[in-house]
RNA sequence: GGCCCUAUCGUCUAACGGUUAGGACAGGUCCCUUUCACGGACCAAAUCGGGGUUCGAUUCCCCGUAGGGUCACCA
């Protein structure tokens, strides 16, 4: 296809003014990092609040180190976190990979074609050319600037066929070395014929950086590899022109290479879209700090947060607060408010000029998460926290799944203990660590053997005599018991002393003991209502 | 090493050149209390170092220092 073809079939966007296009282009190489979920959140907001576009691009174009199945679960985990996108690749019902929008192919791998026009257009108006140079011929050449200390690469007169078709600036050996080339099948790349000057910069304006310093790029890099997959550079140039991108948001590693990105924009003569250059997200690790790494970091692979049972919207908030540091105040005030958390993730306001400005990016802080996250679960009604931990446990630990599953109703009493009225628990923070706090509720999981020997047979019996006695168990058909709990407190201090026991927080240990097998559990009078009177008798007399 | 970027409590960060340098999470103490939790009160905790400019510098400039990025036919 020709390039006016091409930009016939990708027109310009009829988009509301100040609406932003931007993207996010994974490769898919292995696991789906943090880094993405956080770059795909930033794109999220900043589309949606301006009335733009986010895109998916999976940029495949180095075969070598795809891995199977890498592009699925990016796809997968990008919409399990609620970060979808208007544009790129989906997975249908049929579990098909299918893509959606105008702009396609949003695979590097199909775009091919549309590389290769825009190459010949660079060959032809001498942008580029074709470089024979082997491997081993670099190496030797790298190595030789390296012991010269020269600054490495392919630039000014290290880039050995820069000028090999124009006769009148080389030798004739080298023009008819090349000619011959030129018809041969060798192996060969496409570098840009680099024109810069790396001692002149110009100053360029990043969205997140500011005002920054940008050395010209003066090295013929390479826009085509010899397997004819385009590289990076001129891709991302290419399909960001086509797609219509405003605004490039990206990891700042990419910072260093901005100087030929802009040469190429400015090859084609096209006006550049913005850019924005992320740090990327760092860990702690004794007193050095790096990037969050697979092998070392759980918490790299964002398969960890699913796995530990955590809400997608929280991992989802800890990245806007990482992002946006005051996303803290609006949170607090949506507590604050009682209003619905989740839903309101979506009405804060991003600012992208809060991301950190450069340098180091922000230490990853798992507390933080938490405390967000246990906010975020405070809050889930009963049933929808009965839904989802049940849906969870069923992949992650079946034999739980079970029990809860086959007794519903009681499961959600259970579920609920200390989460409604004033006094609302907030110390979960994911689904990994409900069962340590409720498995006592069941009586297939309860620990045997929990006597202390604080309450002999005969103080068991009267124990239970008057706990019926004075109503303790009575609960009327909402669970509610029908003493109020100031009562029923006084209530059980007249029993304990009643039956000689001079501490009420001994007894009240014992009995919590003896109950449950912990010592520490909610309040007891809210597990006696849960448990219900035979419960309560049985595991008092058991043993 | 060259080039680029950055530097405020443990962490994320506020602070027109003038503030007792603020908040949040984490931590500590106390209160509430049948344990846990929840809640409340309080505490501790920072401007990397050195020079300038200025009446005055966390803020502007320079030099150090430290950290990060990058220098591939990887993205």
């Amino acid at each position: 296809m020709s390039i006016s073809e091409l930009e016939t079939k990708y027109p310009s966007r009829n988009l509301p003014m100040g609406a932003e296009v931007v993207r996010v282009a994974p490769s898919p190489t292995g696991f789906v990092h943090v880094g993405l979920l956080y770059m795909a959140v930033i794109c999220k907001y900043i589309a949606k609040q301006s009335g733009g576009v986010f895109i998916l691009r999976i940029e495949d174009t180095d075969r070598e180190r795809e891995v199977p199945g890498a592009k699925e679960e990016i796809v997968r985990q990008l919409n399990a976190f609620g970060l979808g996108y208007d544009e790129g690749e989906y997975i249908d019902e049929a579990g098909e990979l299918k893509e959606k929008g105008d702009y396609g192919p949003y695979l590097q791998s199909e775009r091919t074609d549309i590389y290769n026009s825009y190459l010949q257009h660079l060959i032809e108006n001498d942008l580029a050319y074709k470089c024979y140079m082997t491997i081993e011929e670099l190496g030797a050449m790298r190595n030789e600037q390296m012991e010269n200390k020269v600054r490495p690469g392919v630039y000014g007169k290290f880039a050995k066929y820069h000028n090999a078709n124009n006769p009148e600036l080389v030798s004739s050996e080298l023009y008819n070395e090349y000619q011959h080339l030129l018809k041969s099948d060798a192996s060969y790349v496409v570098r840009f014929k680099s024109k810069g000057n790396m001692h002149s910069k110009f100053q360029m304006n990043d969205v997140i950086m500011g005002d920054v310093q940008v050395p010209e790029n003066d090295e013929d890099f390479i826009v085509m590899k010899s397997d004819g997959h385009p590289s990076y550079h001129f891709a991302h140039v290419i399909d960001d022109k086509l797609m219509g991108t405003t605004l490039v948001i990206r990891g700042n590693e990419w910072f260093a290479s901005l100087g030929k990105h802009i040469a190429l924009w400015k090859a084609f003569g096209w006006s550049i879209p913005q850019y924005g250059h992320v740090a990327p997200i760092n860990k702690q690790d004794g007193g050095t700090v790096r990037k969050l790494s697979k092998r070392k970091d759980n918490e790299a692979d964002v398969k960890y947060f699913i796995e530990a049972g955590y809400q997608p919207e929280a991992v989802v908030a800890y990245l806007l607060r990482l992002a946006n540091p005051s996303f803290d105040e609006y949170f607090t005030k949506q507590i604050h408010d009682k209003l619905n958390l989740i839903n309101s993730l979506n009405g804060y306001y991003f600012n992208l000029s809060e991301l950190a400005r450069g340098g180091r990016g922000p230490l990853i802080d798992m507390p933080k998460l938490n405390n967000l996250s246990s906010e975020i679960i405070a809050q889930m009604p009963a049933q929808q926290l009965y839904k989802k931990y049940t849906q969870w446990l069923e992949t992650h630990d079946v034999e739980f799944f079970n029990i809860l599953s086959s007794n519903p109703e009681y499961t959600q009493k259970v579920l609920n203990i200390e989460r409604t009225g004033e006094k609302i628990r907030k110390d979960i923070y994911n689904f990994e660590m409900i069962k340590g706090q409720i498995y006592y509720m069941f009586d297939t999981l309860v620990k045997p053997n929990r006597d202390s020997g604080y309450f002999p047979k005969e103080a068991k019996n009267m124990l239970c005599n008057l706990l019926v006695e004075r109503d303790i168990l009575s609960v009327n058909e909402n669970g509610e018991n029908m003493l109020e709990l100031e009562v029923w407190v006084n209530t059980m201090k007249q029993i304990c002393t009643d039956l000689g026991y001079e501490k009420f927080g001994d007894f009240m240990k014992a009995l919590r003991i003896i109950l449950t097998g912990e010592e520490r559990t909610p309040n007891l009078y809210f597990l006696f209502n849960v448990l219900g009177s035979e419960k309560v008798k049985d595991r008092i007399m058991a043993e």
